[in-house]
DNA sequence: GGCAGAATCACTCTTTCGGGGGATAACCTG
DNA sequence: CAGGTTATCCCCCGAAAGAGTGATTCTGCC
């Protein structure tokens, strides 16, 4: 018997599983949280075998909640629910200990298959959810934005329309190193000018 | 007997929404749909009182389905449905004949006044969508982008990062010309260099 | 304690951007 | 048709960005 735990901040998916999963054989609903917090309070008391955790919740975000779940409780499997379909994101949840990822608009087929997968011990994907992350990781060969807190903050400020000399005032600095500074963010993020260093920066959720 | 039909491209919303609304007294489930074309396949030999329509769904977006549903059968009541609180999706969903916008992440006694509202010719918003919207009007108030096919065409190769004189050769413009536009795009979104701009283009999904 | 990377500062030069001022023709729409 | 919008073109000028090069702290890590 699997006991499932579910985590998601939308009644409407947690009430949707539940009702895929009620009658499956060999599957138990153990519980369900709608936030980090309610979910690390059952787990006080209780436990379970597989959380579904949705990635994108209010608050702490599933991807800090994957990794602290893991830390406390190793021998839980997480597998990552989202609307999404980024591989940023999944990228993210795997490296923080997930075992695998599916999207909500999966099968219930699909849905279980995973369930048993990670129990055993396996690593599931979506099979769009895998493309995707092999596209990103492929990507993110070329490209591996890894910005220093400096660089992320003088980036979020030329994001809001402020000048070197601007961003040179605003955080004490001379303009010669807010430029130096813009120029490294040009070479990181392996683009010419402004407008595309933007654009980047918020595709790659930078900013 | 108010007749519930959804369309949704996430199994999980919609066995979640049927599993709400079993048992429902006043309410019964017309059917479902996984995309607009089955959408718009099951209104030719059947009907249905309320849709809730998802926004966000792969193809033909739920704004169009919207527009396409309510010019074909005018009586019908269309409940947008996301997982997104955004005031600009919900404005045209409004714009496109929606009655009420509730999230995903509503209660069920929400959903289930909603529905009533909605059938009976009244307009509902969940609480925070209603919030999202009143800011968005608010804000679009000051700022209404209406760009020109130009425009935008200019905005988007300035996204990619050419330069003015790179655009003009490449669309067959003099530079002044560009430039003009670009002048014009910092006036209309109401910014003051590149940086912004592309933010803000980013930011109303101009590009 | 030393080394790498980050953060800081410095200077020059060319290109681009952005503000200001115009102008003309084509085009919808009332 | 008149009037507004769009698209096109033109010029000047100062400010900002971007490329090139180099150097000095500071700080986390082995």
């Amino acid at each position: 018997m699997i006991r499932v735990f579910i985590v998601d901040d939308h009644p409407v998916v947690i009430e949707g599983i539940h009702s895929l999963l009620q009658n499956e054989k060999g599957i138990e609903w153990a519980g369900q949280a709608m936030n980090a917090q309610s979910c690390l309070g059952f787990f006080v008391n209780n436990t379970a075998d597989v959380v579904l955790m949705d990635i994108s919740m209010p608050g702490m975000e599933g991807v800090e909640l994957c990794a602290v779940m893991k830390e406390k409780y190793p021998s839980l499997m997480v597998l990552g629910l989202s609307s999404f379909n980024q591989g940023l994101y999944i990228k993210k949840m795997m490296e923080n200990g997930a075992s695998g990822y599916i999207l909500k608009n999966s099968s219930k087929e699909e849905l279980i298959e995973a369930i048993h997968a990670v129990y055993s011990g396996g690593i599931f994907f979506s099979g769009e959810a895998g493309e995707a992350l092999a596209a990103y990781q492929k990507s993110s060969k070329t490209i591996l934005p890894v910005l220093s807190s400096r660089e992320k903050e003088i980036l979020g400020l030329i994001a809001e329309g402020y000048t070197n000399p601007q961003i040179a005032e605003k955080i004490f600095l001379s303009q010669f190193t807010v430029d130096s500074h813009r120029k490294n963010l040009l070479a990181k993020l392996n683009v010419k000018n402004t407008a595309s260093l933007i654009r980047k920066a918020v595709e790659q959720k930078l900013i």
